[in-house]
DNA sequence: GTCAAAAATCACAGATTTGTGATAAAGTAA
DNA sequence: TTACTTTATCACAAATCTGTGATTTTTGAC
């Protein structure tokens, strides 16, 4: 399910927001203030942030900004003013789009949907954190500085972890999106060592990106 | 570079487009009817389409649906009217976005920023001619129904062959794609073995994809 | 702390991949 | 046609990849 993060400090706005979201069978997290959203952000790693510019702890540009420096989730800007200016500004920090107030509830659902199509079917994430650098799309990456080559399966397991970061990933999942199911619990060992074979390639003392969670699974904390 | 589709029956729009577009670094093909946009259609393969919805002989509309039905190209509809209907409908059919003219050029260009930033990201390109199904995000490949492995370098050239499909790719063209940089015509055999292997595992006596032009390179033909 | 289960690490070998060499086939120009 | 160049094909070996086994380290419960 599509998860979407709503920042909108209007009351009434966000409200009726969220509830046509919900309807529509979006997954949605609504924050009323950049504080709010930032730590939303972190904790539900969106798909899509919908975003009002004016929130009355910073503006909205600001908050996309920090997003787009962490990884290409897109950003479509709630505007209350009409003006080119904005709309420009927030193109240039990289938003997909906009829409301003008042707006249609049924362009506004049609623009998510165009939007998370293609998203949906965008493997060209990349993500930065300064020390690691991933390109999914393109198999590079680069830790430090130094380009790093990934074998097939390196790549198949990292994309997996990525793509899920923030959330568990159990053993039986991943055996089963590693290996076309079947596998199942049989070969939990051959998991270890292909995760150690790429936290070999990526992480260093001071870089620690894939996390074991005793007797469940594995899971991508960074970005 | 990009290449765009411009359909708009108004003179001087089409030209002031024309020459925005260009100055902008695309390549333009402009068209000032639904039966010329067809015709340059199949001639230029456009990476986007400027459409407008009324033209001379026909529906924007139509136009739209001929050409999603083909190939998965965004299209940005030019609308006069500002009707909530019209932009829904443009949605149905696909559309990306749309503007309302009179509309600002600037926001235009970076509407068209946005939807080709994703268009050139975008990897997940599934095509199915019948015999062949390929889809490149997933590295999943079916041949007469037979599902097919692919090495990874095998992986990496067909995806240069089918995301140039219809144009010649030469050999320095293919092998500093291939092998970064530096190796240029120094094992233009690599390459044959290599072009031999996949189409040893894609083709069959009735179904040849990748064609060879002499001392030139090669060209994938299909979809 | 002790202990057992879980995870990490390392070396190894079978399997796969991939460029090279040799040879055959096909294309081009005279 | 003939001579010559380019491309295709096949077999082989070096390099790489990848799961298994053996061993050590870590974890969590008692």
């Amino acid at each position: 399910m599509q998860k979407i993060l709503l920042a909108e400090d209007d009351q009434e706005l966000n409200q009726s927001l969220c509830y046509a979201l919900k309807r529509e069978g979006y997954s949605v997290a609504s924050a009323f203030s950049v504080k709010e959203a930032r730590r939303l952000y972190q904790s539900e790693h969106p798909h899509l942030i919908l975003l009002d510019v004016n929130l009355p702890d910073g503006e909205g540009y600001e908050f996309c900004r920090w997003v787009k420096e962490k990884a290409d989730i897109p950003v479509l800007f709630l505007t209350a003013r009409d003006l080119e200016e904005d709309a420009l500004r927030g193109y240039e920090l990289g938003a997909e789009d906009y829409v301003t107030k008042p707006f249609s509830m049924k362009i506004l659902l049609r623009k998510l949907e165009v939007i998370l199509r293609h998203m949906k079917s965008e493997s060209r994430l990349t993500f930065d954190d300064g020390y690691l650098r991933i390109d999914l799309d393109q198999a590079k990456v680069q830790a430090g500085g130094n380009e790093i080559s990934l074998t097939p399966t390196e790549h198949r397991l990292l994309k997996e972890l990525v793509q899920n970061r923030g959330q568990l990933l159990t053993y039986s999942i991943l055996l089963d999106r590693m290996w076309d199911a079947g596998a199942q619990f049989m070969d939990k060992h051959a998991l270890a060592v292909n995760i150690n074979r790429l936290r070999g390639k990526l992480e260093d003392p001071d870089h620690k990106y894939i996390s074991n969670v005793y007797g469940m699974g594995y899971q991508w904390i960074g970005f």
